[in-house]
DNA sequence: AAACCGTGGTT
DNA sequence: TAACCAAGGTT
């Protein structure tokens, strides 16, 4: 069997997909990085995430703040409102942290070292790895779920994950050139994502095809196995959609920590399986005849709406007013944002 | 160390 | 359609 990681650069050189922040592999092998900038807010926003969600913000975001500088001297609610709909919001904020401490600390340059990535925050093994093999060229490995589903396949191992990590990462790190590891590293994830993908892989196609162990034993698909999860249960609530007479939206900047933690939302009930109403403002409540659902990580929501118009003069116990033009429904996370949209039809008050 | 933390696409 | 899944990190 010829070397596993010509053989996939090799494959790579003719395959590697296209994306915004991405060097293709004949500029790189002319000497050309990419922006450890760009790499890192990709890899940032591409955890958990998929590339065809993150292509659109990746450009929004670099095409505003085109440094790491620029970034850092944003207002908060800004990037907040920029990264809205993206979802797992703490990742917004430890960016501008991040970007905070790489201009503080870092004098604005990007460290090219991954044990100095991983005291920054929002960056862990993963994203400390990728952004020194990616933006530097460093000899590190990557292990994400991709090369942990190839590693696992490969040589057939049945231990399920989390427990099988260790070991699928010791897998990947034999593997791991010295030379194009930034290219390696895009490569294994490629193949992942294009080939060998978690249902049914396209082994009659794949550059490791020959020395496969899963494919050979016939238990390919089946890997990495994985310890089941928790059934997610229902949780309940109520939202408050203040309208003010002239048009304006009662919103208010939920916390920093915990669900949602420092996005703009409606006010409202704990979401828990008894909760009790506490209206912000008073006014005559009405309840509107539809319930918005929404599923997160670990639970599925279904919040009752209620709905009150109020006058100009009106003083909320919790949240403030967004005058039309200041307020856009984008800025949103999506369960508020459903919200609104189950408000803006069912009340035509003119947007 | 297990729980928490979003969303949209695919099966 | 309900479950699964995606370039994970933090506490």
């Amino acid at each position: 069997m010829r070397d596993r990681p010509l053989q996939l650069l090799d494959w790579y050189d003719v395959h590697a997909r296209s994306m915004p922040w991405r060097v293709p592999p004949a500029d790189r092998k002319a000497g050309r990085l990419p922006d450890p900038y760009g790499i890192w807010l990709s890899e940032v926003m591409l955890q958990q995430t998929t590339v065809a969600a993150v292509r659109d913000y990746w450009r929004k975001f670099t095409a505003r703040w085109p440094t790491v500088s620029d970034l850092a001297a944003a207002d908060d609610a800004d990037v907040m409102a920029a990264w809205a709909g993206l979802g797992y919001y703490a990742r917004a904020r430890n960016l501008l942290k991040c970007a905070r401490v790489v201009v503080a600390d870092h004098g604005g340059v990007f460290p090219s070292d991954r044990d100095v990535l991983l005291t920054l925050p929002g960056i862990g093994p993963y994203t400390a790895a990728a952004v020194a093999a990616i933006a530097f060229d460093r000899p590190e490995t990557v292990l994400d779920g991709n090369v942990e589903r190839v590693m696992a396949r490969i040589h057939d191992v049945h231990t399920p994950l989390p427990t099988a990590k260790p070991h699928l990462m010791a897998l990947a790190a034999a593997l791991t050139p010295q030379d194009r590891p930034g290219d390696y590293a895009q490569a294994v994830m490629d193949l992942g994502a294009t080939i060998c993908t978690p249902k049914s892989p396209a082994c009659g196609i794949c550059p490791w095809r020959d020395g496969c162990a899963g494919r050979i034993a016939g238990t390919a698909a089946s890997l990495p196995r994985k310890t089941p999860k928790k059934a997610v249960p229902v949780r309940h609530g109520f939202v408050y959609v203040v309208r003010r007479s002239d048009g304006a939206w009662l919103v208010e900047t939920r916390p920093d920590t915990g669900l949602l933690g420092g996005m703009l939302g409606f006010p409202g009930s704990d979401w828990s399986d008894d909760p009790r109403p506490a209206p912000p403002v008073g006014a005559d409540w009405r309840r509107l005849d539809a319930t918005a659902r929404h599923t997160f990580t670990h639970f599925h929501l279904e919040l009752t709406i209620l709905w009150a118009v109020v006058g100009s003069d009106s003083m909320p116990e919790k949240g403030f007013f967004q005058r039309r033009g200041v307020f856009t429904p984008a800025a949103l996370p999506t369960v508020m944002r459903k919200v609104h949209d189950l408000v803006a039809e069912s009340l035509p008050f003119g947007g």
